[in-house]
DNA sequence: GTGAAAGCGCTAACAG
DNA sequence: CTGTTAGCGCTTTCAC
């Protein structure tokens, strides 16, 4: 900066104030320095400037993976915000049980970022106190959490309509499939179960802990035994209602692969509508991690600025049923079809 | 830093050294700072401490999405070696030709990380010798530069391997469909399209532009354009070589939309190997995001570390032809079966 | 093995 | 409107 001050013939103060874009520098000075600037590729230093203003320019974001279409689509809405914003996006992957506790213990953002973002993370409450002393605003996405500012969809709600549909369709035996939790990396996954449950009890349709069954997550063996043990039951069921839609797209795939048509045999719905959703017909209950993932970035931006702002907001974002073509009613019960003919006919 | 040196009995001095780990501190001294330190919270300001060792312990990636499977698994495989090696990762997210204007004006990176790992552009010569002189190493990722560090596939030689698998199969008319390239956002795209042509001309096949189209990104409407263009064609193909797995599965589900039996009709193949591949049962041309964010994530700390190091290595990974049952032999020609019945049996 | 002191590059008062 | 000055929190000589 010293070397654009001489180059420009002033103080680094005037640099300073002219890059920082303050309007107390007269016109031509500015266009100097800014010149001056240009043909040095002078950057200002981020570490250097934020000493001084203890703010840093940089947004956190804790996430469980990347390589998910969830955090894809987020990370990909919020960075736009953050550029506009002037800030930068520093992303904190923890993978497993032993980067998390180190994360937790160590609190490497501390200091080193304006605000913290939240991704995804069954927290526990110790885990939730200790992020409240980071010296920061922190956001919760895609799960809510008590008194903390909080972006989400509510799951609940999102699957006891997936359940009803099914239910409407004529469904009784329902079958909840979810990716097996990897212990607190999954939030959502919960509140899913908790909403079929709510729906069947509504309609008067026992629980069957027979019909919820877990698999890893992208493990198409997973799926196969998963699949394997719900055709196997006494009453297998008619329905599938997977947690997420890769979930269900890996039903689909074991389904067809053994002769079971979908939706004729079972029906599949499936939670998020991804890309893939519409490639593959699937019914599903969208959700929207860019608005989750814009919300919580102005949010955070918020949060920044103003230290009065009210610090317990929850924003809920909507789901919405998307009927597709992997949903239709149940086929006519063995007994009834040999009676009457296809189960194509029964309703005509 | 000085709270914590009080409360220890030490120097900040002393402190400083122990949390960075110097052999240099007397056990006893150090089990008390690493006490006082713990007891207080106390984290490093990776600013403060960058702004005089010159280092900022944080890694910058320039990437033009985020919601790509590609980036998704390279980020995911690449945050666990930074997290190991004590870095930081720094986003900058480039989604538009504005923001790649301003980006490579400003180069917000510059001292503000310690690396940059530039994936997938196509990027400009000027665009290039800008980065040249950013002061720090620049890796080049899923794509090669002359002369700079660069990790990628060889595109040319597995889309020249996937075309011939469709040659071998007896096709002849094979269309080559990628994504329209937004300018400059697609280096990978260039390539496969060249590997493509050389398979065709190296069996003696003439190339016909009309086989080659264009659709933009994720957007079922081109795809459904493109396909209706080439089965207009006075001679359609009858096979389609898709230059990424999302559109290959969008092919795939606008010929099924038509009664177009995949493969028995057309055969389809993409080229990634994502986990749909799979679930969609699609012959493609496997390749690793993974492995190259490990490899660029390795390139980069040595390069760091090493300022001796060969700066003009380029690590290649390999490709792998992954047949499976959307490529068959194309059907018997339309004479023909009229002539000898089902094509099913002309090579019984 | 430890402390004192200088200074990294910048911003924020405060004068002018 | 601009320059001077004093740190921000750390690391790094250099003494001891």
């Amino acid at each position: 900066m010293a070397d654009v001050a001489e180059r420009a013939g002033v103080s680094t103060s005037t640099v300073s104030r002219t890059l920082r874009g303050l309007s107390t520098v007269s016109p031509e000075v500015r266009a100097r320095v800014e010149e001056a600037a240009r043909e040095l590729n002078f950057a200002v230093s981020r570490q250097a400037a934020s000493l001084v203003t203890g703010r840093t320019g940089t947004m956190a974001v804790l996430v469980p993976t990347l390589d998910s279409w969830f955090m894809g689509a987020a990370l990909s809405s919020l960075a736009p915000l953050l550029r506009a914003a002037g800030m930068e996006l520093n992303v904190y992957m923890i993978a497993d049980l032993a980067e998390r506790t180190s994360f937790f213990e160590r609190l490497p953002a501390r200091r080193n970022a304006d605000a913290l973002l939240v991704f995804c993370f069954d927290l526990t409450d110790e885990e939730t106190t200790r992020l409240d002393n980071l010296g920061m605003p922190v956001i919760y996405v895609s799960q809510h959490v008590e008194g903390r500012p909080s972006v989400y969809v509510d799951d609940v709600v999102g699957a006891r309509r997936a359940t009803r549909h099914l239910i409407n369709l004529g469904h009784r035996r329902i079958a909840f499939a979810h990716t097996a939790n990897v212990r607190g990396f999954s939030f959502s996954s919960r509140e899913r179960l908790l909403g079929y449950q709510q729906a069947l009890t509504e309609a008067g349709i026992p629980l069957d802990d027979d019909l919820v069954v877990a698999t890893p997550p992208r493990d198409k063996r997973g799926t196969t035994q998963a699949v394997g043990n719900l055709l196997s039951l006494r009453e297998p069921p008619t329905a599938v209602f997977a947690e997420q839609d890769e979930l269900a797209a890996s039903v689909i795939s074991t389904l067809r692969t053994v002769q079971i048509q979908v939706p004729e045999r079972v029906s599949v719905l499936g939670f998020d509508d991804q890309l893939m959703a519409e490639w593959l017909d699937l019914s599903t209950v969208a959700q929207s991690p860019s608005d989750m993932g814009r919300a919580a970035a102005e949010l955070a931006l918020e949060l920044i600025s103003d230290s009065e702002a009210d610090r317990g907001r929850h924003i809920v974002l909507p789901t919405h049923l998307i009927p597709r073509g992997t949903t239709a009613p149940p086929p006519a019960p063995l007994g009834e079809r040999e009676a009457n003919g296809p189960a194509q006919g029964r309703n005509a």
